[in-house]
DNA sequence: ATAGGGTTAG
C-alpha cells in the first residue's frame, strides 16, 4: 500500500479524490506534528494500511490542518520532492493556506514559482491580498490576471469588488462593473451583492438600489447589503423600509441583518424601535451573539441609556476593541465625558490596544472635560502612539485644544500637519471662532483657499459663528453670500447663524425679513436665534412669536422656555414669567442647575451656586467678600433687576456674588500663585452680572481668567473680555 | 453582508 502512495502520478485526477475515504483528523494532526520535528519525511510510515487514499487528499488534509508557516514550508518541500509542485489543486490550496495564516509574502512566493496559474490559482492570490487588506495589490493582481489572458470567474469578482469598496474608488468600480457584464456575471448573485455593497459604501446608494432592484434572486446578503448601505449613508428611514420589505418577502433576518438595522436606529436615536429589535434578538435566541451585543451597547449608549449600555459591556467582558469604542464613544456623546476618559485609562491599564477610533473618542471626551492638563496628556499619548500622524486623530486634537481653552496649542497641532484636508482647516477656523478671534478665522479661510482646499458646508458654519462671536456683521453677511460660489446649499444651521448675526447686532427687522425669504422650512435653530436676539433687545411681541414656533417644533426643550422667561424678565413682565414657570411645570421640565469647574494642579473642582461644601469654604467666602468690597470701591454696581428672576441663572435668593463662577474664581485666586491664569468651565451661559464682575476682577487682581461657557470662551484680561461683551 | 468613526449654531 505504501508503494501505491508514492507511485501516484503528480497529475492526480478529481475522480480519484471522490472515491478516497476521509483521513482521520487525529492521524493528520499527528503527521503535522511530526513534520515540525523531522527533517526526514517518510509519509509512508504513517499510512494507515486499512485505508487507501491518494496523495491529493492526503496533502490537502495536511494543508488544512497546518497552523504554522513551517508546516506549509515542509509540505511544500515534500511536494517538490514528490514532483507535485506543478499540481494546481495542491499549490492553490497551499497559497490559500498561507494567506489564511497571514503569510501573504509566502503565498506570493508560491504563486510566483507556479508557472502557469489557472483561474483557481489567480483567485487564490487575489483572495489573499483582499483578505489581508492589501487592496491596491488585489486590483493589481486582477489586472495582471486579465493581461495574461486568464478569464476571471464568479469567485474572482467578489474579492476585487471588496477591494474597490475599501479603496472607495468609484471610477475603478465602474470599470470593473463593465467587465463583470462583459464576462457574463451580470446576474450572478454573489457578484451582484458585491456591487450593491460597493456602490452603497462609495456613497452612491442610488446606483446600489438600481443593482439591487435588478436582482432576480435576492439572498439575505442582498437585503443586508442594501439595508446597511442606506444606514451607512445616513438614510435610516430608507433602511428601515427595506427591512420591513425584506420581512414581507419572507426573508428571516439573521444576526448580521439585525446588526445593520440596529445601526439605522442608532443613527436616528429611535429608542422605541431599537428596543423592539432588542426584543426580536431575544426572541430569536441571538442575545449571546457578540456583534449584536456590541450593536446593542452602541445603540443604548448613543440613545443616552449609558447604564443599560454599560450592563451589556460588563456582561461581555471582552477585549474586542470595537466594544470598548462603542462604550467610550457612547459616554463621550452623552455628556459623560469623565466616564469616557476613565474607561479609556482603564482600557490602557488592561493592556487592550486602542485603535484610532478609540483615540478619537477619548480625545472627543477630553475636549468636553475641558481640562487643559488632560488635553496635554492626550496630545502626549497620541504622539507616543501609532496615531501621531493620523489626520482624523489630529483634527480631534485641534478641536480638543480649542475647547480646552488654548487656541495656541490647537494651532501648534494644526501647523505640524503638512497634509491638511478641509475638515482640519474647518476645525481650526472653528477654534478661532470659539475664542472670538473672528479675523484670525477669516484670514485662515483665505490661506486655506490659497492652499487649494475648497471650503465645505461646515467650514462656513465655522466662519459664520466666528463672525457672530466677534460681531463681524458685514463680513459674515458677505461670507454667507460666498457660499453659492462654492455651490454649497445653506442649511438651517447656516440660516440660523445669519439670523443670529443680524439679530445680535440689533437688526431685528432685517433678521425677520431674512427668515421670510429662507427657501426651506425654518427649523428650531433659526427661531432660537431670533428669540435670543429678541431677549437682548427686549422685543416681546416678536419674541413670543418665535417662542410659539419653538414650542410647537420642539416642545420638550427647557432652553426655549428659559429664553422666553428671560425675555419677559428683562422687560419686567413678572406675570408672564410666572406663566412660563407654570407651563414648564405642566410639561414636567426643570431648569438646568448651574455649576462651574476649575482646574487646580490638574485636579478638577466643581462648585454650584453658594457652594459651601469645599473644605476651604471659609477661605473661599472670605476671598469672595474681599473681592466684593474691592469691586464696590471701584464703583461696580450689580445689575440685579432682571438677573434675579432669570431662570437661566441660579437661585434668586442667593447673593449674586455667590454664583458658581464667582466661587470658582475665588477658589482659584487663593489656590494659585499670583499671576497664574485661571481656567473655568461653566455649564450654562455666562451671566451678565458675573461677566462684568469678572472683567473688573481680572484687572484688580492682575490675572488672566479664561471662562468657557455653554457656547464659547471668554478671555478676561485687564478689565476687558475677548468677546467684546458680545455673546 | 457586520459593530465603534475627525470639524457642525445657541
Amino acid at each position: 500500500m505504501a508503494s501505491k502512495l508514492l507511485s501516484i502520478s503528480p497529475l492526480a485526477t478529481k475522480n480519484q479524490k471522490v472515491t478516497t475515504p476521509q483521513i482521520p483528523r487525529c492521524f493528520v494532526l499527528k503527521f503535522v506534528k511530526y513534520l515540525c520535528f523531522s527533517s526526514a519525511l517518510h509519509p509512508e510510515h504513517f499510512v494507515n494500511h486499512d485505508h487507501c487514499f491518494n496523495s491529493d487528499s492526503f496533502y490537502a488534509s495536511l494543508i488544512d490542518n497546518s497552523t504554522h508557516k513551517r508546516h506549509l514550508d515542509q509540505i511544500h518541500n515534500r511536494l517538490v520532492i514528490s514532483g507535485l509542485q506543478h499540481n494546481g489543486f495542491l499549490m492553490t490550496k497551499l497559497v490559500n493556506g498561507s494567506s489564511n495564516l497571514g503569510q501573504i509574502c509566502y503565498a506570493r512566493k508560491l504563486f510566483d514559482e507556479f508557472c502557469y496559474p489557472d483561474v483557481f490559482m489567480w483567485n487564490a492570490i487575489i483572495r489573499s491580498y483582499s483578505r489581508n487588506n492589501m487592496y491596491r495589490d488585489t486590483v493589481e493582481m486582477y489586472r495582471w490576471m486579465r493581461w495574461t489572458g486568464v478569464h476571471p470567474d464568479g469567485f474572482t469578482f467578489p474579492y476585487v469588488l471588496k477591494a474597490c469598496t475599501e479603496l472607495l474608488d468609484f471610477g475603478l468600480s465602474c470599470i470593473i462593473h463593465g467587465q463583470i457584464i462583459k464576462y457574463g456575471f451580470g446576474s450572478d448573485v454573489f457578484v451582484q451583492n458585491g456591487l450593491v455593497a460597493l456602490y452603497a459604501k462609495c456613497g452612491h446608494i442610488g446606483v446600489a438600489k438600481v443593482v439591487f432592484d435588478g436582482l432576480y434572486h435576492r439572498t439575505i446578503v442582498s437585503w443586508t447589503s442594501i439595508i446597511s448601505g442606506y444606514a451607512q449613508n445616513g438614510k435610516a428611514v430608507e433602511a428601515l423600509r427595506m427591512f420591513s420589505q425584506m420581512r414581507n418577502n419572507g426573508v428571516k433576518p439573521d444576526w448580521i441583518a439585525l446588526v445593520s438595522i440596529l445601526r439605522a436606529y442608532t443613527d436616528v436615536d429611535d429608542l422605541e424601535q431599537g428596543r423592539s429589535i432588542h426584543g426580536f434578538v431575544i426572541k430569536m435566541g441571538l442575545e449571546d451573539e457578540p456583534a449584536l451585543l456590541i450593536s446593542l451597547t452602541a445603540f443604548y449608549a448613543k440613545c443616552g441609556l449609558v447604564t443599560v449600555a454599560k450592563s451589556f459591556f460588563d456582561q461581555m467582558k471582552t477585549t474586542n476593541v470595537i466594544m470598548w469604542n462603542a462604550m467610550i464613544s457612547g459616554y463621550a456623546k452623552n455628556g459623560h465625558a469623565e466616564e469616557a476618559v476613565n474607561l479609556f485609562h482603564y482600557m490602557i491599564s488592561r493592556n487592550i490596544k486602542p485603535d484610532s477610533v478609540t483615540v478619537r473618542s477619548a480625545v472627543l471626551a477630553s475636549a468636553q472635560v475641558g481640562s487643559l492638563e488632560l488635553a496635554q496628556w492626550m496630545d502626549d499619548y497620541v504622539s507616543k502612539s501609532n496615531y501621531g500622524s493620523d489626520i482624523f486623530v489630529n483634527t480631534s486634537l485641534i478641536d480638543m485644544y480649542a475647547k480646552c481653552g488654548s487656541v495656541e496649542f490647537a494651532r501648534r497641532v494644526f501647523d505640524r500637519n503638512s497634509d491638511k484636508d478641509v475638515v482640519m482647516w474647518s476645525a481650526m477656523i472653528m477654534g478661532y471662532g470659539l475664542h472670538g478671534q473672528g479675523w484670525e478665522a477669516i484670514n485662515l479661510y483665505h490661506v486655506m483657499k490659497q492652499a487649494g482646499v475648497f471650503p465645505n458646508d461646515v467650514t462656513f458654519i465655522g466662519l459664520l459663528t466666528a463672525c457672530n462671536h466677534s460681531g463681524l456683521v458685514k463680513e459674515g453677511w458677505e461670507l454667507f453670500h460666498c457660499m453659492k460660489d462654492f455651490e454649497i446649499v445653506p442649511r438651517n444651521e447656516h440660516y440660523s447663524c445669519v439670523v443670529d448675526l443680524l439679530g445680535r447686532a440689533g437688526y431685528l427687522g432685517e433678521a425677520c425679513a431674512f427668515i421670510m425669504k429662507i427657501p426651506i422650512e425654518p427649523g428650531v435653530s433659526v427661531w432660537g436665534a431670533l428669540l435670543s436676539a429678541c431677549k437682548i433687545y427686549r422685543c416681546v411681541t416678536l419674541g413670543e412669536y418665535a417662542a410659539n414656533k419653538l414650542f410647537s417644533l420642539d416642545p420638550y426643550n427647557t432652553g426655549h422656555y428659559v429664553q422666553l422667561s428671560n425675555l419677559y424678565a428683562s422687560s419686567c413682565l413678572w406675570d408672564c414669567v410666572a406663566h412660563v414657570r407654570v407651563l414648564m411645570r405642566e410639561k414636567g421640565l426643570n431648569k438646568d442647575l448651574g455649576y462651574s469647574v476649575i482646574e487646580i494642579n490638574g485636579k478638577l473642582q466643581a462648585f454650584h451656586v453658594g457652594d459651601k461644601s469645599h473644605p476651604m469654604a471659609k477661605e473661599i467666602f472670605d476671598e469672595l467678600q474681599r473681592l466684593e468690597r474691592r469691586l464696590k470701591e471701584v464703583g461696580f454696581v450689580p445689575y440685579t433687576e432682571s438677573v434675579l428672576h432669570d431662570l437661566n441663572y441660579e437661585e434668586k435668593e442667593e447673593n449674586l456674588s455667590f454664583h458658581s463662577e464667582r466661587i470658582a474664581v475665588a477658589y482659584g485666586l487663593i489656590s494659585t500663585a499670583p499671576g497664574t491664569t485661571l481656567r473655568i468651565t461653566k455649564n450654562l451661559r455666562a451671566c451678565v452680572n458675573c461677566h462684568s464682575a469678572i472683567k473688573l476682577i481680572s484687572k484688580l487682581v492682575e490675572r488672566e481668567i479664561i471662562v468657557r461657557d455653554a457656547n464659547r470662551f471668554h478671555h478676561f484680561k485687564d478689565g476687558l473680555c475677548s468677546c467684546g461683551d458680545y455673546w
